[in-house]
Order: C-alpha cells, then sequence, then structure tokens
DNA sequence: AGATGTTATTTGCAAAAAACAAATAAGTCT
DNA sequence: AGACTTATTTGTTTTTTGCAAATAACATCT
C-alpha cells in the first residue's frame, strides 16, 4: 500500500516578481547553505508536512520569512522534477510565482531585486524556472490584469500602462490601452484623486473588484 | 541539510481528455486496491524516483499502462498537496492532463470514457482536479488550436467547429470560425482529400506544423 | 498676469476584424 | 431532373483597433 521505495525530497521556490525602475526584476537570496553556498538563488525550502497545510501555504512561510509581508498576488507556476536538478538527489518542486510592488519592498532591506534580463548565474535548474515564470507572466498579461499587481494600490493610467509594457515586453498604443482597459473594467477611478506634479494632474486608479477576471475573448 | 521531517507521499494523476457522441469525456479507472478500492477515479499512481525521470516521465507511465499508447498532448496541469486528500497522509500529486481521439481509443476496451458533465462520485479530491482540468482546457481552447488534438489525423472544418464548440461551451459563428482559424494557419488542407457522404465532400484538413503556437493577440 | 512647457486626456478618422445574414456549390436520394 | 442536405463563399453591417492630432490642466518662469 505505502510505496516500498524512498521517497523523494519535497520544496517549494519562488520566483517573486517586482518593478524597479521600470524594470522586471526578481528577488533572489543568498544561499547560507550547501550545496551552492554563497550563490543567489531563487527563494525556496523544504516543505514540512507537520506546519504547511499545503504547498502554497508553504510557499506563503517562504515568502513572508522573505520579504516579511504576503504578497498581493501568488500563483502556482510549475513543478519541476527529476534528479539532475538537485546534487542531493531525485527532488520534486512545487514552483510558485508571486507579484510585489517595489514600493512596499523598498523598506525591507534583505530583498535585493536583480533585473531579468541580467541575472546572475543561478544553481540548480533555476534558470529555467526563470523563464518559465517570465513566460507566465508575459502570456497572462496579454489577456488578464495581473500586471496591475505590480502596482501599489493607487496609481495612475500611465503607470498601468508602463507596467503592462514593461511585462509584454512591445509597445502599446496609448489610446487604445486606455480605451481597452477601461472597458474591462478591471480598474475604477478614485473619485477627485489626483497625482500632482509639475504638470496636468493624473486620475488616480484602483483595481476593481473584477480586476482578477481574465479579459473577455472569443475564439 | 536533509530535512528531519518524513516525507510525503508523492503521486501523480492524470485527466484524460477525449470527445465520444460530441461530448467532452474523460477517462476513468476503477481501483483495485484501497482506499477507495472498487470505485472509479482518475488514472493516477506513485512516482518511482528510480524507474521515473521526472513526473512527466510517470504521467506517461501511468497513460500508457491505461491506454496502450501515448497521448498525442500531454501538459502538467496543477499540483494538489495537503493533509486531508488522501487518507494515508499528506501527499502531494503532480496532476497531468491529456488529449486523445476518441478514434483511438475505440480499440482498447479498458478506457471507458464519462462526460465530464454527468460524472459518478470520485475519490480523493479528484473532483476539484477535474474542475481545473476543464476549466484549463476551456481556457486555452480561445486562445489556441489544442482541442484539434482531440481529433484523428485527418478531420473536416466542420469537425474541428463541433469540437471547439464543446470545449469552450458556446456557440460560434461558423464563416468567422473557419476564416480565423484558417488565417492563424494551424491547419491545412490535405490536397484532394474530401470525406464523402450523402451531401456535398467536405475538405478534409490536417494540423500544420504552427499547431501549437498560441494565437496571436495583444492587450 | 500671461506666456510657456509638459504631461494627461479626448477626439476623429481610416483600416481591420468580427458578427450576421444570405447566397451559392456539390454531392446523394427519389 | 428535382428535392434535399451539408459545405463553402459572399456581402453588408457593426465593432474594434491603430494612428495622428487636438485639447485640457497644471506649474513655473518672465
Amino acid at each position: 500500500m505505502e510505496p516500498a521505495y524512498p521517497q523523494p525530497l519535497v520544496m517549494v521556490d519562488t520566483a517573486l516578481f517586482t518593478i524597479r525602475d521600470e524594470r522586471l526584476c526578481l528577488i533572489l537570496t543568498r544561499r547560507k547553505e550547501p550545496p551552492f553556498e554563497g550563490l543567489l538563488a531563487l527563494p525556496g525550502g523544504f516543505v514540512h508536512a507537520q506546519e504547511d497545510a499545503d504547498t502554497e501555504a508553504a510557499a506563503r512561510r517562504v515568502i513572508r520569512g522573505k520579504i516579511g509581508f504576503d504578497a498581493p498576488y501568488l500563483e502556482q507556476l510549475f513543478t519541476f522534477s527529476g534528479a539532475a536538478r538537485d546534487p542531493r538527489g531525485w527532488s520534486v518542486s512545487v514552483v510558485y510565482y508571486a507579484l510585489i510592488p517595489w514600493s512596499s519592498l523598498e523598506q525591507s532591506p534583505s530583498a535585493e531585486a536583480f533585473p531579468v534580463d541580467g541575472l546572475p548565474p543561478l544553481p540548480f535548474d533555476h534558470r529555467q524556472i526563470v523563464a518559465k515564470a517570465v513566460e507566465r507572466l508575459r502570456g497572462k498579461a496579454t489577456y488578464s490584469s495581473l500586471p496591475a499587481f505590480l502596482l501599489p494600490a493607487e496609481f495612475t493610467m500611465n503607470d498601468l500602462h508602463q507596467i503592462y509594457e514593461q511585462t509584454i515586453g512591445a509597445r502599446l498604443d496609448k489610446a487604445s490601452f486606455r480605451h481597452k482597459i477601461l472597458v474591462q473594467d478591471i480598474i475604477e477611478p478614485i473619485p477627485k484623486h489626483f497625482r500632482v506634479g509639475a504638470h496636468r494632474p493624473a486620475q488616480l486608479y484602483r483595481l476593481s473588484s473584477k480586476a482578477l477576471t481574465p479579459f473577455e475573448r472569443k475564439i
């Protein structure tokens, strides 16, 4: 009934996205133990069947340990497995990705953000994991409000526009973008709230309750 | 270094989709061992770190054991975990879903297909797994050629149209559908091949090499 | 105060895509 | 041959996009 086989190692890893200086970045952590001690890597750890309700709870524990609070958006990405990915033996890693506004990270000093297009060498199969995470984020950005979770609670249409351009990695027409976003009802203007500056004030928006509904699309 | 905790059970489960009598169905298997002996369930099994290169290899092994050949389309769906999902204790199940043309299933007698909207009671958290698998399939159908993998190698435009309607669960205009599919280049007509019947013959198509590229879309 | 610079937001129009309705094509069956 | 049925194309209307330019709103400078 119980399998006679030795059990594989079960762990979680996390890809924590943020946008700093208008660039898509990942939070990395310096490993304090072997293997790969001293190297920068994705934050992760073993799943403790006693304390963790499930792997998502384990991921949340890891993230809280790293940045000190919960990520506004967290989603399971993919499960990586095999004998080659970890020198300690055959392992399974359930990977989660999260979106975190840089504004909330600035105070936690332990969190260092590295642009995804200029990452240092990563241990294990973390390079592959990052590739998959970026691909997923890009993919979802084209038909959902995901990128908005990289912004603080209040943001302007331009903030949103820029963050979509960053995550998708392409130029988007301003007028069309504005129209499509408003039609989707994923954000709502905050009455009488504007960001003031040296120029015309910009309307501030917040996510609406429909924010997580994927955009309507039919084949 | 190695965790002091008892290791969780690691298994794979599979959601095997097919279309029979114009209805979206799942292949279920009757459990031969406790727990839930005798009940119908998703095909699955333990991951054997020795024989399975990774969880995808384990899934393929399970599928081959069930239907006797490889599925034309296989993709990781999600990893379910927790103490409550299996009476034997805390477990992780990496779930894969596959698309299989009914035509290739008709000969293997062990494969029984049940319409997804009329499934029998399922053990473990298999009900949840099914829900997630259907959701994923529906989602991907709106922007990819996935449903085409439920068809045999040669099919008509009407076959394809019906299968999209089935998986998406909505009506699609025939003329628009035809145009969009052809523009995407995911299928190609087989020269001089037609399905003949009591009426006007229908052009036969096959998947093109671009079949797996998701449709182009911008926000 | 008024001119100027700069960013935000709206408007208008041409082009493309989609939805809808209907006609035409190509066989079998009687 | 004519009726019937399904496949495929065509045409028209409506909606969405892409692009360019105009207008709005403020701070700052003169």
